[in-house]
DNA sequence: GCTCAAGGTCACG
DNA sequence: CGTGACCTTGAGC
């Protein structure tokens, strides 16, 4: 049924058109110094078109009931509005709209299991079960072994019939120990979007285990702590693809899939990049424009990230859509994810850390243009923020192997090629009109026309 | 005094 | 006996 209301959902917010070249909305109390608690109503407005309950799309676990009145992430803050003028690159409604939805708030789900996380436990989004069951494996010493190969899906329904895979999971999206609190931040000038200083204490445990007998770090460690700190908070849930796998695979039946997941992540990639630090400071006009030009790089990006323990022999599209190479054929998209399995493979080689993939994803996200856009010097800083991050943390985990980071940076090559090659093959589909696209996904492929 | 994550508790299957 | 919803504690602000 959770499926069902997804689509409801969605289906009400592509059969209205809401508020065209009028009213925009945005956006938080993270540095913006637009003033004006005004237009509260026309907020209100739009929120009603998108499903009839604030944040415009949601996850199909998250029904209406479940969205917490008030929420308390850092990017919630007053809705502000503001008209829109001629700031679009390109006609991209829908877009802006989930761009400017408050759809940053609490509405996480487990990055172990999907479930709906409870809060943020030793070191990610996690629900109360799964932070239970990673608090009992490390209180005391376990010897689960999985029955099968290793390769247990893990969701909600299924994480308690294999202990092994579930604490592989835990360990893959980032669950460790050393996330005691500790010590804060001399706080004052920091105006990127974190709360806690979590990645510090870790950061201090490694310092004195390594013999450093200073905790304080320069100005350029603290905010790649605090960068890493955003993003591992903000780090895109996991999202089902609902496949139907009783029926035959054919190449309809799986695109369909494909395009229907697409739309999903889109969503979420969003309400990510909202979270990315300095995100909200652009421009809304070019807010729109990067992710208009790299959001199907970073749907591809992630899917390497979730293929690693696949060895390149197939992708995890979602939990429960993992295909291989017979599928992709089938699908007539064989190079394309050959590339990106390829990629994968490389990942798994460099050692890639959970950290690096966090900030792999943000480069992209900073690096999807380089003319001149109107947040031109807020755009250059940001990149020069993750880029020293990116270097910070290969120091750490990679101290012996200078290479690393020009060897990863690389790898986002083969996924840009990858992401144009897809962007072409969806552009195809759509013309060929056996795949249904949604509105947004329709504006996106067509702003590539504008773009290119 | 408030928030929030770590860790404790205990009914439940 | 493992699970997970709920509770207590305490650090950080």
């Amino acid at each position: 049924e959770d499926y069902e209301d997804a689509l409801t959902v969605l289906k009400g917010f592509s059969d209205n058109n809401f508020g065209i070249g009028a009213v925009i909305r945005i956006l938080t109390d993270c540095g913006n110094n637009m003033s004006g608690d005004s237009i509260d109503k026309l907020s209100l407005k739009d929120d009603s078109l998108a499903g009839g309950y604030p944040g415009g799309y949601l996850l199909p676990h998250m029904m209406p009931s479940q969205i917490p009145s008030s929420t308390t992430s850092p990017h919630d803050g007053r809705m502000l509005t503001m008209l829109d003028g001629s700031l679009s690159f390109t006609n991209t409604h829908k877009l802006k709209h989930e761009i400017m939805s408050s759809g940053s708030g609490h509405n996480k789900l487990c990055q172990v299991c999907s479930d709906n996380a409870s809060g943020f436990h030793y070191g990610v989004w996690s629900c109360e079960g799964c932070k239970a069951f990673f608090k009992r494996s490390i209180q005391g010493p376990v010897d689960y072994v999985c029955p099968a190969t290793n390769s247990c899906t893990i969701d909600k329904h299924r994480r308690k019939s294999c202990q092994a895979c579930r604490l592989r999971k835990c360990y893959e999206v980032g669950m460790n120990k050393g996330t005691q609190r500790k010590e804060r931040k001399p706080s004052a000038n920091s105006k990127l979007p974190t709360k806690r200083s979590r990645a510090d204490s870790t950061d201090n445990i490694v310092n004195s285990t390594s013999g450093s007998p200073n905790p304080a770090k320069s100005p350029r460690r603290s905010e790649t702590s605090a960068i890493l700190d955003a993003l591992s908070k903000a780090d895109m849930p996991i999202v089902e693809s609902y496949h139907n796998h009783n029926m035959p695979p054919s190449r309809t039946h799986l695109l369909n899939s494909l395009v229907k997941l697409a739309e999903r992540e889109l969503v979420q990639l969003i309400n990510w990049a909202k979270n990315v630090p300095g995100y909200i400071d652009l421009s809304l006009s070019d807010q729109v424009h990067l992710i208009e030009c790299c959001w199907m790089e970073l749907l591809l990006l992630n899917c390497t990230f979730r293929s690693m323990s696949y060895n390149g022999k197939r992708l995890v599209f979602a939990p429960d859509f993992v295909l291989d190479r017979s599928h992709w054929e089938m699908m007539g998209m064989t190079e394309i994810f050959e590339q990106v399995s390829a990629v994968s493979e490389n990942f798994i080689q460099y050692q890639l850390h959970k950290n690096e993939s966090l900030l792999l994803q943000a480069t992209v996200l900073v690096n999807a243009e380089v003319r001149r856009l109107t947040s031109c010097d807020k755009i250059h800083r940001m990149r020069q923020s993750i880029l020293d991050a990116v270097v910070d943390t290969a120091q750490k985990y990679h101290p012996d192997n200078l290479r690393h980071v020009p060897s990863i940076l690389l790898m986002l090559t083969h996924i840009r090629q990858a992401g144009t090659r897809a962007i072409a093959y969806f552009q195809k589909l759509k013309q060929e009109g056996t795949v249904t696209f949604s509105d947004l996904l329709k504006e996106m492929l067509d702003s590539q026309d504008y773009t290119e």
